[in-house]
DNA sequence: TCACTTATGGTCAGTATGACTTTTACGTGG
DNA sequence: CCACGTAAAAGTCATACTGACCATAAGTGA
């Protein structure tokens, strides 16, 4: 931070935050997306976010946007910042910056159209990439997906995205959910409860309409997972039946060292 | 990107990079350091940054920042995004929030005093940390750092910091300078020696003033370890005298999972 | 009762690793 | 020329973790 002339008047920015907000539903992946009222993009699906205000820090601004999208606080989901994209035409308008954050949580009411939400909704990751998103919210959401993908196998984010209390297989599901193929379920039980401090049992136990009963669950106070449970080659079927294994939700993924901007 | 109101005036802000450039000098970790000629912080050191140009990038003005600071551009070495710092209070003389990028480099001509670079200098990151630092910048020293050390156990940045051709043992006084500890050499050899694309031979070899001559090694294509290279529990003494382990730069880490900011 | 489904638990081989030992290849000083 | 010191390179071995796979348990419904 080297101000040499005092005259010097740095060029007119605006910050903005964008929120990557994850959820599973109905066993996929899901991100919440707003329709653009306004021009430019108009119509155009966009993540939800918005301008930072004064005197507030981006982390605030990104909870507050949370909030007002989703009716959601701090406390039922994981928030962390994920890049800031600054491509100086990525708004036709000027020059905006834009700060994305990673939001993780459970499957929930479903957006409360909250003040200025004018059509939010979920979306299957998938079908989100599919089509086309407004300005470069599409790598913005790529970055998002890499992230979460890759925060599962070093931490225990993924019980963020559960209802307490939960089984082991819900949380199998949101792995698979997020890493779009099947686990052993043998196996990832093996490591989730072997791993000190992830799963704290309940002693209650949930009945389903068929199988067996599954013991109950709540999140525990480890956040780091070391040994890590790695994506590598995690081909399973779980199940014999080859055709029930999801494709990955994105085929070439970035597994480069440096940022991109 | 909510914009609601076309009359609305987003509040002004600056935006600037600042730099965490670490090399390793002397067998251990040595990060630029800028001294302040100006208020606020008058004579106080800094860590390198600047405003973002009118149509350029953050990392292009990180590019800059750096080869003003440094002569070095991005083929010497590696350049990576670190965060968004955004506190309302950072800076006294108003908003203005930075994104601190992690530069990583082998150890070079020294600073090349360049344009504005008042009187900049490499300095042991154990020193930087116990002394003060303007504005944030200590904090940001210490996510780099972090940054820096997990980087090591998951990719091959640690041979950015060597100069080609390299031996194993140059690439393991990078790991022991940086994660403040000693390796078993043996192991380490065998760890990054079968790592596919970690390194390449060259054929030729080193021949030291003392001991065996080395191998000597380039950088190789692969960017990624796994499984990886983990620093967990990493004490051995790597020649049975205890005094000569190397102690942690920073007691406690920061090992949570949300970003702060 | 059996059939079906899912949870839970166990086996076993292959891989990776930490701790440790052994051998190799130099220069140097007797 | 040889013993010595030093560090590289290579090997040993027990343990931990994992993937693939098999077995049993505990429910529901026919």
């Amino acid at each position: 931070m080297t101000i040499e002339d005092a005259e010097w008047k740095p060029p007119i920015v605006t910050v903005t935050v964008d929120l990557v907000i994850f959820t599973v539903r109905d066993g996929d992946l899901q991100v919440l997306l707003i329709d653009r009222g306004i021009e430019p993009y108009l119509g155009y699906p966009a993540l939800p976010g918005g301008y930072i205000d004064k005197g507030e820090t981006l982390e605030e601004a990104a909870l507050r946007e949370l909030h007002e999208e989703t009716g959601l606080d701090a406390r039922t989901l994981h928030l962390e910042q994920l890049h800031a994209y600054s491509d100086p035409r990525r708004d036709p308008r000027g020059r905006v910056i834009t700060v994305a954050y990673l939001a993780l949580g459970p499957d929930l009411p479903v957006p409360v159209s909250g003040t200025d939400a004018a059509a939010a909704s979920w979306a299957p990751v998938s079908d989100a990439l599919a089509g086309r998103l407004a300005f470069d919210h599409a790598g913005i959401l790529r970055d998002g997906l890499e992230r979460a993908r890759s925060q599962l196998e070093h931490t225990t984010v993924a019980a963020a995205f559960c209802v307490e209390p939960f089984t082991i297989s819900d949380l199998r599901h949101i792995y698979e959910a997020v890493w779009g193929f099947k686990l052993d379920p043998s196996n990832f039980r093996r490591k989730v409860t072997r791993t000190e401090g992830f799963l704290e049992p309940t002693g209650e136990r949930y009945v389903p309409q068929i199988g067996r009963p599954a013991l109950l669950y709540r999140r525990g106070n480890a956040a780091a997972l070391s040994p890590p449970l790695l994506r590598t080659s995690q081909l399973s079927s779980a199940g014999g039946n080859a055709a029930d294994r999801t494709m990955p939700l994105v085929p070439q993924e970035n597994a480069g060292l440096a940022g991109s901007d």
